[in-house]
RNA sequence: GGGCGAUUAGCUCAGUUGGUUAGAGCGUCUCGCUUACACCGAGAAGGUCGCAGGUUCGAGCCCUGCAUCGCCCACCA
């Protein structure tokens, strides 16, 4: 690199703040030197978040945008209160996501990826994740994440494959992780085996069929079943499935159909003789209380079949078409099927009745597919012992949700967990790392085997290992075109890739299917950081410090996390789990591509700027919460970020070409009291915003120094201190060293939400500042609100000095004086008039009134024509000749009088009940005495001004 | 069928140990180009805090029930 980034835009700084102008810069100022790298200090309590990985699939959108603001306030707050920070970013391979993006292209050329073969499909999906990946990095950078790039992971890394391994194996070795034959979540379009998880529920309005099915009376000689005008009616929203029926199950209880148990129903069209049985499954209320039993293809049914000892007819295809045990039926697609069924059914006489009927039916989360449930040989985690720890965790208190409402969500699901179904039947991925021996159980192994030359629709040989190669095919043209089931066969499960069997056998076949993506997540948290090695890294960050992520993952990915977090390192992967809510566009619509609802975040920062996209997403909502994003509370944001800017265009364009000294101690009691004012707000706010966010209320700290910044330094302390600056008959201190270090402890505690503006304008004010220490204000320090500075009897009398100016404001707008017309005012302050003689230059400038005359008792000032406002501890009369009407003053003192009188009696009835006087806190109740009699001295003030009328 | 969340100003949302007259941004109205900022300044209007009970000296906040909306979990065909 031949420049160095220029981080400081020095003086004469641009009207406005630009975005585009500075963040490119800024962050390229703080990358190249460094500052995202953590220094590891064996002496201190480290910081790390990891980053969830976002999916390689595509390009980020708002959620990501909200992720990568609440972790990177959390980083970028911890790197400036001194500790050791580091945040892992991180990219998924996200397996049947990406593979499915993939597909979808190649099908735009008219392939499958079985045109291509595993192995030139694979390549196809690196070349997307090499054009995505840089994407996604560049983008996080866009919004100004502070990750630790050179630790940048990608879940199909050698470490991340090596702790997959190491874990499998472990879990095999303890016999956690099991191949059988269930029923599982099947998706017949991306053709995978899912995870319960995987498999959403929406809506449908189908109707239930009443099918009858004739009761065999008897058999005739050849054995052939007779039936006579009895039947039963079953009732059923799947009626394609009625080829797979070993059984028409009835509740034991039901009067209706009890003595008919034990004898037999014949289906109906293809002719099968199956047994009335009894089972509890049946509900007596539901549909015709008869239950048609088709365990093949529904969890329940399976349960009942087991219970009865039934046999289980697979009669359904992967692509969900019925296959040969369907007879007449078969090679129909599952719909197609359903519509002829019905119609035959209709015309033998079978169809009963039908009505509708809403139901809940499953789908492929990532094609919305109806998937079928099925039988299947596939990998399974036992979750029962890996969650009992994660259980333990939580309850024990060593890992907290934020909110904590999560934490019983979380609960409830790892106790009553199931096991997990890991295998897909993908490409992209994890590949399981079992092996077959073809030596040693060439018989066992079926092997499916597609000849390239003949294209996909032609049908596969199939046979076992033995049988093709008896045919002369060779063990690599296996390997190449064929793919393979063992599932008689031993698995030699290994972390590196075996080179032989144990009993020394060359010729291996590796297990077709890959991990659910959601296995390489559950290690992220030590998978980052080298393990299975032992690395010094591992040992100093982990356990981690928080999981942010959405509420969304709790169970896919946080439980996941933490039970195999637990059982591969005896620790808990972090102590806390903030999790955010979904962002919803400004319709409350969920954020789609597809549906064209989404917001891109990179448009809104080409538009806003990335801190006001930060600053909106985080003060938004409540952590937990749902956000809908507004354009206009981003371009609020927008406009915080130039209030701030031209707050600091203001003091550094006033300190000029010299340098100020901050002011190292509170004000003393002759210091000017807007400076004792400020210092004093200023260390408040620290202290609230550092208790905020050491509870993760990362929004209303954000919020508070926004009111802070807006509000009171730059609405307030700022313009008086131009008055000073400015001013003919200054005396006093200069203002800049207290406007430079009020803004000096604003940049800080919003460096966090807003990086880029606030270290833009910080190189720029740090050049006016004395020995400042620090170089960056990345890496300066946060304020803690430590110093002690408080004045409370600052704050109260800026207070009234600031009540006076808006109550003349107050009565120029009402009266419509001219603004650029002075006015005269009286203030009656009592004992505070010397300290309103102080400030009364302020007034005079900050209310456009002149002379304004400070007196102690409201009776020395004029009656006649006169604006009367009457404050706690002051009274303001502005007369108003030839500006005045009577009838409107009288209004409107009356009106305030009615108020004040109202308020009055509120707070004498309260102080009045026995009840309050007995059990309220002796503070509450002198609070209410002051506030009674300062209600009462306005009434009197403001009726004195009502006489004189 | 369980569970959770939301319901506060026209709109979008804050309001965390129950305690002054419930806040912000945007929008609205009236003024204003006052040399940091019109991405601004000054002033103002606007809320029976979903409904009904209860606890309490005191409830937007705690309890109970209900309503509407949303979400999660769940093998009733």
């Amino acid at each position: 690199m031949t420049q160095q980034p220029e981080p400081a835009n020095t003086p004469p700084m641009a009207k406005s703040y630009d975005p585009r102008a500075t963040e490119d810069r800024v962050y390229h100022f703080w990358e190249s030197r460094g500052y995202f790298k953590p220094r590891i200090d064996p002496a201190k309590q480290p910081f790390c978040i990891i980053m969830p990985p976002p999916n390689v699939t595509g390009e980020l959108h708002i959620g990501h945008a909200l992720t990568d603001t609440v972790e990177d306030i959390l980083v970028r707050w911890h790197r400036m209160l001194g500790d050791p920070t580091l945040w892992v970013p991180g990219v998924d391979h996200a397996g049947i996501a990406t593979q499915n993006v993939v597909e979808k292209q190649l099908a735009k050329e008219g392939l499958t990826r079985h045109d291509l073969g595993r192995d030139e499909f694979e390549k196809r999906v690196w070349q997307w994740v090499g054009r995505y990946r840089p994407i996604i990095g560049n983008q996080h950078r866009r919004l100004g994440a502070s990750a630790d790039w050179s630790h940048e992971v990608f879940t199909l890394d050698d470490g991340p494959q090596a702790a997959v391994r190491t874990t499998f194996k472990k879990l095999y070795d303890d016999g956690l992780v099991y191949r059988g034959e269930r029923m599982i979540n099947w998706c017949p379009r991306c053709r995978t085996a899912l995870s319960d998880l995987e498999v959403e529920h929406e809506d449908e309005l189908r109707s239930l069929w009443h099918i009858r099915y004739p009761i065999v009376t008897g058999h005739d000689a050849e054995g052939r079943p007779q039936t006579g005008d009895e039947h039963m009616t079953v009732a059923t929203t799947r009626p394609e499935t009625f080829v797979g029926d070993v059984a028409v199950a009835v509740n034991p209880d039901d009067p209706r159909y009890k003595d008919n148990v034990g004898r037999t129903v014949l289906l109906p069209v293809i002719l099968r003789e199956i047994p009335i049985v009894a089972d509890e499954a049946a509900e007596v209320e539901f549909g015709t209380g008869t239950l048609k039993v088709t365990p093949g293809h529904d969890p329940t049914d399976f349960e009942i079949a087991q219970r009865a000892g039934l046999p289980i007819l697979n009669v359904m295809n992967l692509d969900a078409t019925l296959n040969k045990e369907a007879g007449p039926y078969a090679g129909m697609d599952r719909y197609e099927a359903r519509e002829v069924i019905l119609r035959d059914l209709e015309e033998l006489g079978y169809l009963a009745k039908t009505e509708p009927h809403e139901m809940q039916i499953g789908v492929c989360t990532r094609c919305h597919t109806v998937v079928e449930p099925l039988m299947s040989w596939q990998w399974f985690v036992n979750q029962r012992a890996l969650a009992q720890p994660g259980i333990d965790a939580v309850k024990a208190g060593r890992i907290k949700f934020v909110p904590d409402r999560f934490e019983r969500v979380y609960l409830n699901w790892m106790e009553n967990i199931r096991d997990w179904c890991v295998s897909r039947q993908l490409w992209w991925g994890h590949r399981i790392p079992v092996w077959y021996s073809a030596d040693d159980d060439g018989d066992k192994i079926i092997v499916t085997l597609r000849d390239p030359a003949a294209g996909v629709t032609a049908e596969p040989r199939v046979g076992t290992y033995n049988e093709l190669r008896a045919q002369g095919v060779t063990h690599d043209e296996i390997l190449r075109h064929g793919t393979w089931s063992g599932v008689e066969a031993t698995p030699i499960v290994g972390i590196e890739t075996p080179e032989r069997s144990p009993k020394g056998g060359g010729h291996l076949l590796q297990e077709n299917d890959v991990l659910d993506t959601w296995f390489s997540s559950g290690l992220w948290p030590f998978s980052t950081l080298g393990w299975p090695a032992r690395t010094e890294e591992l040992t100093y960050w982990y356990p981690t410090s928080v999981m942010e992520t959405g509420y969304d993952i709790i169970f896919l990915w946080v439980a996941r996390m933490i039970m195999l977090g637990l059982y591969n390192m005896d620790e808990i992967p972090y102590s806390v789990v903030y999790l955010h809510g979904t962002v919803r566009n400004e319709h409350g619509q969920r954020m789609s591509k597809s549906l064209g609802t989404g917001v891109d975040p990179l448009e809104v920062v080409e538009k806003f700027g990335a801190d006001a996209l930060r600053y909106t997403l985080i003060t938004s909502s409540g952590p937990g919460n749902d956000m809908r994003l507004a354009e206009q509370r981003v371009e609020a944001g927008r406009n915080f970020a130039n209030k701030l800017w031209n707050a600091a265009r203001f003091v550094i364009s006033m300190i000029g070409n010299g340098t100020v000294r901050l002011p190292d101690a509170m004000p003393g009691p002759d210091a000017p009291l807007e400076d004792r004012w400020i210092m004093s707000r200023v260390e408040g706010l620290a202290r609230g915003v550092d208790d905020l966010m050491r509870r993760f209320e990362l929004g209303e700290a954000a919020r508070q120094v926004y009111e802070f910044v807006w509000g009171e330094f730059a609405d307030w302390y700022i313009e008086i201190a131009k008055v000073r600056v400015r001013g003919e008959n200054q005396r006093g201190p200069s203002p800049l060293p207290v406007l430079a270090y009020v803004l000096d402890r604003c940049l800080r505690m919003l460096h966090p939400v807003m990086p880029f503006v606030t270290e833009e304008i910080w190189q720029a004010l740090s050049q006016k500042i004395d020995g400042v220490g620090e170089e960056a204000l990345i890496v300066a320090a946060f304020p803690r609100g430590e110093s002690g500075y408080a004045d409370a009897a600052a704050e109260r009398d800026m207070t009234l000095l600031i009540e006076i100016v808006r109550a003349i404001r107050n009565i120029r707008a009402e009266k419509k004086v001219e603004p650029a017309r002075l006015i005269e005012a009286y203030v009656a302050g009592g004992a505070d008039a010397p300290m309103l003689e102080a400030g009364r230059a302020y007034i005079e400038i900050l209310a456009r009134a002149k002379p304004v005359r400070i007196i102690a008792d409201a009776a020395d000032a004029p009656r006649d024509q006169v604006a009367t406002a009457v404050l706690e501890g002051a009274t303001v009369v502005v007369p108003l000749a030839g500006l005045f009407d009577v009838a409107a003053e009288r209004a409107r003192l009356e009106k305030q009088i009615a108020d004040a009188e109202a308020e009055a009696g509120r707070i004498a009835e309260k102080l009045a009940n026995e009840g309050f006087r007995a059990k309220a806190p002796a503070k509450i109740i002198a609070t209410e005495e002051e506030r009674l009699a300062a209600t009462r001295a306005r009434i009197e003030g403001l009726r004195a001004g009502l006489a004189d009328l």
